[in-house]
DNA sequence: GTTGAGCGTT
C-alpha cells in the first residue's frame, strides 16, 4: 500500500490555529489542509491534527525535518498518518481510481518482488550544515570533494535505478530535494546537460513558502571547475544527503479562519520562459566558472555580431578580438 | 479559571 500523504501531528499547544499550522508545515512542501481536532463537547481542541500534502514523499519529508520543531512552547510530535479508509476523498489528483479487481486470484508474481526496497526513513545522515551556511555550498563542497571516478559511479547507479525503479526513485528524489539539487549539480559538472537549461528553470510563483532547500531555479549560477585542481580527498560516494534544519518556527498569530482551508499550492507544471539565445554548451561551462562581473561581461563580448564589432572604435576591436580569439579559437 | 495521551463529526 502507498504511504500515505497525511501526517498525524501531536502533542499541539491548544493555541494553535490551522493556519499556523499550515504555515509551519508549509516549510517543507505546499500544504493541502491542515486540520485542528476538536472535541464536540467542550469545544477545545484535542492537541492533536493531520496535515495532509499533495504527496506522500513530502509527507515523509515533514516527518524528517519538522521534528523536534517547536510551536508555542511545545514540541511537534509529527507521524505518518495511519490513511483511515474511511474518509477516501483523496488520491483523486493521481488519477483514475484503481480498476476494481472482480478476478480474486492472487497476482502470479509476487508483486514488489525485486524493489530495491529503500527505506525512506532511514537514510544516511549526510553532511551537517553549520549554522550560517547554506545547504547549497554543503553541496558544492562535497561534491567537490568526489573524484570524477565515483561521481560516475554514482550516477549510473541513480540512472539504474529511475530506469528500473522510477517510482523509487521519484520518492527518494521528492523526499530529499537535496539530493536531487546534488545530482543536477553533479550533471553540471560532468557536463551531462548543458548549464543554459538554468535559464530555462521557471521560477517558483512568488507565494511559493520557503522549503527546507532552496528551489533549483535559485541553483548558483557558477559552479566550482571540475575536475577539481587540488588533489581530493576520497570519501564514500555517498549521495550528498545534506539537509537544512528547519528554521525557528513562526510565532506569528494568525486570525481564526472560516474559510474551506487550503493552503500552498498544488503542484502544478509551471509556465516555461521564452528560451533566450545562449552560447555553446562547453563554452558557458567555460563561464561558468568565472566570476559574475567577468562572466556577464565575456557572456556579452563572445555574443557580439560581426556588425557590433565594426563599430567599435580600433582599440576595443583589437581588444575584444582578442578574447573572442582565446575563448572561440578558430571559430572568432 | 481546568487539560497533555491521542489516529479524524468542528
Amino acid at each position: 500500500m502507498a504511504p500515505s500523504r497525511t501526517v498525524f501531528v501531536a502533542n499541539l499547544a491548544f493555541d494553535v490555529s490551522e493556519e499556523q499550522l499550515a504555515n509551519v508545515f508549509s516549510e517543507v512542501g505546499p500544504v493541502q489542509s491542515a486540520e485542528i481536532k476538536f472535541d464536540n463537547q467542550t469545544g477545545r481542541p484535542k492537541g492533536y491534527a493531520f496535515v495532509t500534502f499533495y504527496d506522500e514523499a513530502t509527507a515523509i519529508s515533514a516527518i524528517r525535518n519538522l521534528r523536534d520543531t517547536n510551536v508555542n512552547g511545545r514540541t511537534l510530535r509529527i507521524e505518518l498518518s495511519n490513511d483511515d479508509p474511511a474518509s477516501s476523498r483523496r488520491r483523486r489528483d493521481h488519477g483514475p481510481p484503481a480498476p476494481v479487481n472482480r478476478d480474486l486470484t492472487p497476482p502470479v508474481h509476487a508483486p514488489y518482488r525485486d524493489e530495491p526496497n529503500i527505506d525512506l526513513y532511514n537514510l544516511p545522515q549526510g553532511q551537517e550544515v553549520l549554522p550560517g551556511e547554506k545547504a547549497t555550498d554543503v553541496i558544492s563542497r562535497t561534491l567537490a570533494a568526489v573524484t570524477p571516478g565515483q561521481m560516475q559511479e554514482v550516477m549510473a547507479g541513480v540512472k539504474t535505478l529511475i530506469t528500473s525503479h522510477p517510482e523509487q526513485a521519484r520518492q527518494l528524489l521528492a523526499s530529499q530535494p537535496q539530493l536531487a539539487y546534488a545530482l543536477f549539480q553533479a550533471m553540471l559538472l560532468m557536463k551531462i546537460v548543458d548549464p543554459s537549461i538554468l535559464q530555462r528553470i521557471s521560477p517558483l510563483p512568488p507565494a511559493a513558502p520557503p522549503t527546507n532547500f532552496p528551489p533549483v531555479s535559485q541553483a548558483p549560477t557558477s559552479f566550482p571547475p571540475y575536475p577539481p585542481t587540488q588533489s581530493a580527498p576520497t570519501y564514500p560516494a555517498v549521495p550528498a544527503q545534506t539537509y537544512a534544519t528547519a528554521p525557528a518556527t513562526a510565532q506569528t498569530s494568525y486570525p481564526a479562519a472560516t474559510a474551506q482551508p487550503s493552503y500552498g499550492y498544488p503542484p502544478v507544471q509551471q509556465p516555461t520562459q521564452p528560451t533566450q539565445p545562449a552560447l555553446p554548451a562547453h563554452l558557458q561551462t567555460a563561464l561558468a566558472s568565472l566570476p559574475e562581473d567577468q562572466r556577464a561581461m565575456l557572456t556579452q563580448v563572445l555574443q557580439l555580431t560581426p556588425d557590433q564589432i565594426n563599430r567599435l572604435d580600433a582599440g576595443q576591436k583589437a581588444t575584444i578580438m582578442q578574447l573572442r580569439q582565446q575563448f572561440l579559437g578558430a571559430a572568432a
